[in-house]
DNA sequence: CGGCAAATATGATATTTGTCATATTTAGGA
DNA sequence: TCCTAAATATGACAAATATCATATTTGCCG
């Protein structure tokens, strides 16, 4: 459903959300391995996502990734759509390139809107909201 | 969500079903065309499910694959879980390994009950039944 | 029984995704 | 202003998926 990408790309931010802010940047070193990803990888992550502007960054000492509060009003599905695009998540199942409601494939009616509820929660779903579960307690990264 | 094999393997799988039988056996590359998928490629899938039984095949002149009545009864979920295994589906959306009610990761309880809903409906639904509506003219395989 | 036509088995190549490493830029502090 | 510590950019390598090709087995038909 999500690529490793997506999935090492939401831990990273989640952490990130409830480990940071402007006064408190924090580096991939000390993320990577709380959270189960390959430094090196994660690193390339978080940059994409500090270009789309889901997360901050400083350069130089002292710096380091953070969120800000303008951040945390982010959706999972921006960063989603970011690291795989959307076509992973919105085009037919079947792989049809015109299926609609009109022209479906055989898995259409069953698939589409059960997904479609799916995304929705996805595209409503904020950065802020899933970091403050789990910073209660109520979910875990790992 | 799928692969583009088990993409391919639903197709073909329907597509035999509706132009197929114990007495009207079809080749390879006699679908390969009308439904998209290399012919190669889609040669290798057919082999995986008549393996399995999802379909049946005869070697030699007058050979070929066709679908029997039994082979109608098989579902969707199983063509998948043959190709693609079960993984890809039941696993936790963010990759943790013990993700479950009592110890979630944070999209859980967001994902997993709409996700229960549709594999259920793919663990139901059998290809008999997709065919039917694809032969009725009621969905497309292109 | 021999030849041919089909599936089957196996493996080779290409593309995408995932992973790792290195050089460059930038900002803070001595 | 220079050194250092951080992100950033780029690219190399590895593994998994997707695609293609070829050799082998099997069953029908003359």
């Amino acid at each position: 459903m999500l690529s490793n990408s997506s999935k090492y790309a939401i831990k990273g931010v989640l952490h990130l959300a409830n480990h940071s802010n402007e006064d408190q940047k924090i580096m991939v070193r000390d993320i990577y391995d709380t959270i189960n990803v390959p430094e090196a990888y994660l690193a390339k992550l978080l940059q994409q996502l500090s270009k789309h502007q889901i997360i901050s960054s400083m350069k130089g000492p002292k710096g380091g990734y953070y969120v800000t509060d303008v951040n945390r009003e982010q959706t999972v599905y921006r960063v989603i759509e970011i690291i795989d695009g959307n076509h992973r998540l919105e085009a037919c199942v079947l792989g049809i390139e015109d299926c609609n409601a009109e022209h479906p494939c055989p898995l259409h009616e069953y698939v589409n809107p059960t997904r479609a509820v799916l995304l929705n929660t996805l595209k409503k779903m904020t950065i802020g909201e899933l970091a403050n579960k789990l910073d209660k307690g109520y979910s875990f990264l790992s």
